[in-house]
DNA sequence: CGACTCTTTGAATTTTGTCAAACTGAGTGG
DNA sequence: CCACTCAGTTTGACAAAATTCAAAGAGTCG
């Protein structure tokens, strides 16, 4: 399988994971008037406090969700990988209550919210479908709560890469046991909430381990099974039912 | 305000804030068939795995979504408040990710996925109004994890005080500076992810400092102002927009 | 009264953070 | 082509935060 090229295509791969879709749902998502933009690495796509009038569907690239602390930390609270719609929720919750931004460059594609509504209204397999979706992310959120509350540095790394390993390889983008996942140690640092010295140093445990290895922007699985057992990763949360299992 | 007494009048206030509802909504919403109970303290009602063919909606008491590890350590992802529909995902997700169960004695109503999902179809008001509940139980989730991550055991505690007052006093459960939050501090410590010795030390931290004091499975607020910013409180994350703010 | 869970306290240990500095590699402009 | 900058990575030494272990109180309930 491969990344969808177009934002469209994209949009239907995602939503048809999640319910199957109809004919005329397709149609009706091929034919959705979607602005499509290429925006560099490291660009804000939209502010915390934001009130959008669009969603943004993401065709290729990395994006991540962060909130910024009064106190000026940081924390990502979820990546982004193509198909993903990162902000969905501004279709129902007024006020953005986190930034998104890219990582790498990003192609993405904008969505007008009146456009989404009337599709939903419209179409109640489209509105379960992108429910569905925001449904997935929150279970995603549930994980990474665990991940943060009770794992230790090293193993919520290496829970972070399974994710990453696994979710690249549904959509196509893993060849092997690799993928792109051009972070930094400070991007790395403000995913897990740990310092960047510790990041560092807990990179180079996993490496030395033989676990995984994350450098130049590619994360190596050196060793999947004993990194899901060291991770203690179990798929469930992800909700996949019907696609492959590992 | 004060909490709704029947399953479908804390079902109707829930969704009607989250999308003003009109008669026909509120009256297909009365005539729901809800099953009532009454379940004791610490009685899981869901477990992590199920394929419930029904939802919840808590009416009366305090209880709590949590994941157990493989290493068997437990995290709690959300505390829930009479109102609340902690199982709506549910309706989409197959699989349960994390378990549910009662802290204190619950009065719970259980609503068929079959019933809700016609109601969803027939009204796309009440569909709209679930799917932004469960829209603000993720943006919760995100400001959970900025708290896990970023922020030292005093202001995390604080932080999740700041929250339960607040909730609790949105839904008429608080008297003055005070509302119940009946938790030991082994469940205060499955929530913030420390150790319940630290929990101890940091609870008598946030006396001491004349903060806010959590005993007897009573929350007093005794110092709101300084709690706030001690704790860096912002509540855009609850999405209240027409409710009263603090 | 025991049996029990929950809370509190002390001391030793581990994990993680902070500070500071050196090192690396990819631009950039002279 | 060479300094020069700059962001990112790596290292070491130290400090702080949090965990673990162990044991003593306190409260509740049969």
């Amino acid at each position: 399988m491969r990344s969808a090229t177009t934002a469209a295509g994209a949009l239907i791969r995602r939503l048809d994971g999640m319910a199957a879709l109809g004919n005329t749902e397709r149609a009706a998502l091929e034919t959705l008037p979607i602005e499509v933009a290429d925006l560099g690495d490291h660009h804000t796509i939209v502010h915390e406090g934001d009130q959008p009038t669009r969603s943004i569907i993401l065709v290729s690239g990395l994006a991540c969700s962060f909130k910024i602390l009064p106190d000026g930390s940081r924390q990502i609270v979820a990546f982004h990988h193509p198909g993903d719609t990162p902000d969905v929720q501004s279709l129902h919750l007024k006020v953005m209550d986190n930034s998104l931004a890219t990582i790498s460059p990003c192609r993405v594609g904008y969505v007008r919210h009146d456009v989404l509504r009337e599709l939903c209204l419209r179409y109640p397999t489209v509105a379960a479908a992108l429910w569905k979706a925001t449904l997935v992310d929150g279970s995603i959120y549930r994980e990474w709560l665990s991940n943060l509350g009770q794992r230790k540095a090293p193993a919520r790394m290496a829970h972070l890469f399974c994710e990453t390993f696994l979710r690249k390889k549904m959509i196509g983008d893993a060849s092997g046991e690799s993928c792109d996942f051009p972070l930094t140690q400070g991007e790395l640092s403000d995913a897990l909430g740990i310092s960047v010295v510790h990041v560092n140093r807990t990179l180079m445990q996993l490496r030395s381990a033989g676990l995984a290895d994350l450098s130049g922007g590619r994360l190596v699985i050196l060793d999947w099974q004993r990194l899901r057992v060291f991770a203690q990763y179990d798929t469930t949360y992800l909700h996949l039912e019907g696609s492959i299992s590992f």
